[in-house]
DNA sequence: TTTATTTCGGATATTTTTATCCTATTTATA
DNA sequence: TATAAATAGGATAAAAATATCCGAAATAAA
């Protein structure tokens, strides 16, 4: 469904909310060894999330990864998920058609569009703050 | 969402779906040209769909691919991506945890469960049969 | 201003997925 | 039985995704 890039960005998404929460930075280091990913590669979609502005960093000492703790709740899964798979889940045909709309469909077309669509509304109404609080409170986890 | 691998075994078994009821077995030369797909890649997605006996083959001079055609209302969209991706968008955890259940969830198994669901309904009662008649009666294409 | 710390970003390596090529095996028909 | 037409399947190749490494740039504090 998602990349394995996206899946850590979720998460690393979720553990910086949490530390932001707190008023806390944190560095890819921390994030990868709490969400168990590849340091190195978590570092380089943490840098992917900060172009697109979903996250933020500060350099040099003191630094680390952030969010606006206001904006928390603002902050939803689909805009993580654009930012590294990009939005081809969105609009990109089930079956890989170049062209595939209402007017020349995919055999799956009209099918594929109720997950498409409950996708999309889960992935657009679910916050980072939602997530984060889940974690928290232990109701759910970032690693098995 | 599907592999690429995925994609083709789809459009492939719909095509056969279409000549098996018409009675005409077509090799992967054939169906590489109507799906827009490299031919022995498809060929071997063919195998996999045979020894998973989703489709069968017929050797030697005047074989070819062909499904049987009082099966093909029983045959399911689930089956075809079960024997090409696994089992894995059914049952594995949307952000990839090894270990992910109602005990152990990750952050979105209950937001992920609808769209899973959605999904599951979806492949489990699309038939064969159907995706072809829409393609033989022009509603759809297998090809842009 | 120097130092230690931290993200940034380019280069490279590994693994997986996608794709190709060639030979063996099977089978209907002449 | 010989031949031509098919699928089966192993060996490679190419491309994309995943992962690692290292030096450059930025920054807070001593």
């Amino acid at each position: 469904m998602f990349s394995k890039a996206c899946e850590y960005g979720i998460k690393a998404s979720i553990f910086i909310a949490i530390n932001s929460y707190e008023g806390k930075r944190v560095s890819p280091k921390e994030i990868a060894k709490e969400i168990n990913s590849p340091q190195a590669f978590t570092a380089k979609i943490l840098q992917a999330l900060v172009r697109h502005k979903v996250i933020n960093s500060v350099k040099g000492a003191y630094g680390g990864f952030e969010v606006n703790k206001n904006e928390l709740k603002y902050i939803k899964l689909s805009q993580i998920v654009k930012a590294i798979d990009g939005d081809n889940i969105y609009n990109g045909c089930g079956l890989g058609l170049e062209k595939c709309d209402e007017n020349h469909p995919c055999p799956v077309h009209e099918k594929f569009k109720d997950v498409r669509n409950e996708l999309k509304h889960m992935l657009e109404n679910t916050s980072l703050e939602e997530l984060a609080m889940d974690i928290k409170s232990g109701i759910s986890f970032l690693k098995a």
